[in-house]
DNA sequence: AAAAATAGGGACAAAGCTGTCCCTATTTTG
DNA sequence: CAAAATAGGGACAGCTTTGTCCCTATTTTT
């Protein structure tokens, strides 16, 4: 019988967290920035316990707003995010919290939290930053933001691709011109500019056949 | 120069909700749950205002708790409900928060909200039955609920059928054999048990060879 | 012991997405 | 006006995913 390899190449990931989309979304955008993860799934604090106590981990990622505690109570809070950094010392720990301040962050931090992140302030992507903040600095904090990002638009007939660029294209600055925007995405994205153009003209043709495309082109 | 068809045959989505990860994930759902739909984002009330007036929607989803409002104060998260409702009188209104109550419900209610649903309480693929509840009976609430589901595992390796398969697998209840489970799958996804059976021991497979499955096989 | 379930594969067609290259008009800018 | 940018396509190779069908051992149930 082969022996079971527990100390495998693979980053271990958890994330605890009870709201499913955001768990399932918070997943995947580490999955993109740890290509090489596995990553595990809480949804209560219960799972999380047995999880930690089964194995190790190398990141793990806290929700405190779980239910079973008072959302309002900053103790039962910091006890969440207490009991899991004890049971998992060896690991890097982030907390993601809808209710932000700077006052718990601090706290967090005595607690050995190296990661601060308001949910209205992670984009897709943003994990990336993150974590190499964390690599470089120790710590990576982003408070509670308003954004003024452009309004979105998603039609299901595009593919992500065509989605994707059409939603930076959206966001160009006057006086920019769309090709210099193309050789950004083509940069971003390490394809041609010549495609990122051609997948901004697919979308567009698509839109305009269904018989409507947003104001900005 | 053509008309521009404003009155196209497409389901008109909103979602107003700043935590740019849930919004993306909603529009996914509301996509899945809407094939023919074209959905719009807006992360904060100025773009969703803006947007509110610039066009006609079947159906709004509102998170009451956006910044730049008070998230204690019952009053602020019921102005935005009551604003938007006011400005897209004939849409159909959905509410989605991370801190639900009856109360609240009720009152959103007599605001004329018809579905009221807390975040921890949306998996994938719930928006469909959500949709269906209020066709048939007016109204959809989902409040607060803890689960108990069981741990998630993600491997990238993996594509998004295995997944899905092997996380239905794992939820096998004792007594249930893998072929009934195949079965279910097989009518859910409407395709053969016999592929549902050649997902999962293909996802079994690799991760086998990568060293590690889940306990429950 | 016989029947059913399970593990662990191979082969393959259809479809969709990605990415590249190339083409011609028309419009905008310097 | 001349040059650059833009609109609006066609063709195509490569790849992954999906879904179906088929196969042989081994294990578990009955």
């Amino acid at each position: 019988m082969a022996m079971s390899e527990q100390t495998s190449k693979h980053t271990q990931v958890l994330i605890i967290e009870d709201q499913h989309l955001m768990r399932l979304a918070l997943i995947h955008e580490l999955q993109a920035a740890l290509p090489a993860s596995i990553v595990h799934g809480a949804a209560n604090i219960t799972i999380a316990l047995d999880l930690l106590e089964s194995q190790q981990f190398d990141l793990v990622v806290i929700d405190p707003g779980l239910p079973g505690y008072d959302p309002k109570s900053q103790d039962d809070r910091f006890d969440v995010v207490q009991v899991v950094i004890e049971l998992s010392p060896d690991a890097i720990h982030f907390v993601v919290t809808g209710s932000d301040t700077e006052e718990e962050w601090e706290h967090c931090q005595k607690l050995g939290v190296v990661g601060y992140l308001a949910k209205n302030n992670i984009r897709p992507g943003a994990l990336v930053d993150v974590l190499q903040e964390v690599a470089e600095r120790g710590y990576s904090v982003r408070l509670s933001n308003e954004t003024t990002a452009p309004p979105e638009f998603y039609h299901s007939g595009l593919t992500p691709r065509e989605q994707e660029i059409l939603g930076w294209m959206r966001q160009r600055p006057s006086g920019i011109s769309r090709k210099e925007i193309y050789e950004q995405l083509g940069e971003r994205f390490d394809i041609d500019a010549a495609s990122a153009e051609k997948y901004y003209k697919r979308a567009r043709a698509k839109l305009l056949k269904t018989g409507l495309l947003p104001k900005g082109l």
